[in-house]
DNA sequence: TTCCCGGTTA
DNA sequence: TAACCGGGAA
């Protein structure tokens, strides 16, 4: 090592240890995962299905490993493969995404799945761009399913491995544009072989070890080569811009009930917020609730304030006053409605809580 | 209650 | 750049 000219030490040697080091942390500290192939079964030849990887990184899409497990499992069980996934009607797969949020990730579920299944033949292609090129699959998820199901060497960047190489190289660019920064750095270090292994290493430990709250520095492989431990500032990192408020908006729901407990639901427009899940009918949500609300009510009747519900989105908080009512004799259902008994119902979240608002009211 | 966290699309 | 959700921590 002595002997190696500066200009070979700048480089090379870090980014090999780095490699190295977070490689064999992970051969021992893997988290074992439902849609895993873990990295012992991984070196003795085995391989993951490319339908189980794409299936886990679109469900994890924002949404945490503990609520995605069980859900993962539902869906494997009931739809094996991506033929089988695409023959199913989209309002099965919403149904069963029900509750997990984001709902336009299980519409190009289904859309993906029914363009692999007939112009793929049921078979995931190989490359980062070409899996780029799929519904629902951007820059992370392509880079993803190349490294883990086909150990290509494509640089995956995630919020966890955004916030590992923030730390290791103190990058002061507030996120989302230090991620070029970040792709550059990863570059470096990214190695040849085992690029699924090493993906998983970074993101097992952002999720473990280099939490963004009270990261486990001691037990950090990388804590060597870690800048901003070094600099004892490591929940100084990733610099984040400042996020702006939400605004509140108001809106109200009716939930009109049968003689036979049912409930009264209609299927919310397959673009913009909730698209193509069941809601109850009710107002547009805006930030008064100004004109005559009942304008909006799918039957005359009369209508009891129950309750209320509150959910927050992305960009707004919302409050909902929610409304019961019987159907009157003669009430017919439009099209787009539907009679369900509210406990079988596969609700949004915030619709749950509008009808929930109603047993207690 | 409020705050924080996180990929894709248009 | 803004729209798009729900869960867990503070």
């Amino acid at each position: 090592m002595e002997n190696v000219p500066s200009s070979a030490k700048k480089k090379s040697p870090a980014s090999r240890s780095v490699s190295g080091v977070l490689l064999a942390w992970y051969d021992r500290h893997a988290r074992e995962l439902p849609w895993r192939v873990g990295p012992k079964a991984r070196k003795s030849g085995e391989r993951p299905d490319p339908y189980a990887v794409w299936l886990s990184e679109i469900m994890l899409q924002q949404t945490t490993v503990a609520t995605v497990a069980p859900r993962y499992a539902e869906f494997l069980a009931r739809w094996p493969d991506v033929k089988a996934m695409a023959a199913a009607p989209l309002d099965d797969i919403l149904g069963q995404w029900a509750g997990l949020g984001y709902y336009a990730r299980a519409r190009n579920l289904h859309k993906c799945a029914v363009v692999v299944a007939e112009e793929h033949d049921g078979v995931f292609p190989d490359t980062e761009e070409h899996l780029r090129a799929l519904p629902g699959i951007g820059a992370y998820t392509a880079a993803a399913i190349a490294a883990i199901a086909f150990d290509r060497r494509a640089i995956v960047i995630d919020g966890n491995i955004e916030r590992v190489v923030s730390r290791l190289y103190e990058i002061a660019t507030p996120l989302p544009a230090a991620k070029e920064e970040i792709k550059v750095r990863l570059e470096e270090i990214w190695p040849a072989k085992r690029s699924g292994d090493f993906a998983q290493g970074l993101i097992d430990l952002g999720a473990g070890i280099c939490r963004p709250k009270a990261p486990m520095c001691l037990l950090c492989p990388v804590s060597e080569n870690c800048a901003a431990q070094k600099a004892s500032r490591q929940e100084n990192f990733p610099v984040k811009v400042a996020r702006k408020a939400k605004p509140t908006r108001v809106g109200a729901v009716f939930a009109l009930t049968n003689a036979k407990g049912e409930m009264l639901f209609e299927r919310r427009p397959e673009k913009g917020l909730l698209g193509g899940m069941l809601g109850l009918p009710g107002t547009e949500w805006k930030e008064n609730l100004n004109g005559d609300v009942f304008e909006s009510a799918p039957a005359k009747a009369k209508w009891q304030k129950t309750g209320e519900a509150t959910h927050t989105f992305t960009h707004f908080h919302l409050t909902l006053d929610v409304y019961a009512g019987a159907a009157p004799k003669g009430f017919r259902r439009s099209t787009d409605q539907q009679w369900i008994r509210p406990d079988e119902a596969r609700l949004p979240t915030v619709m749950k809580k509008a009808v929930k608002a109603v047993e207690k009211g």
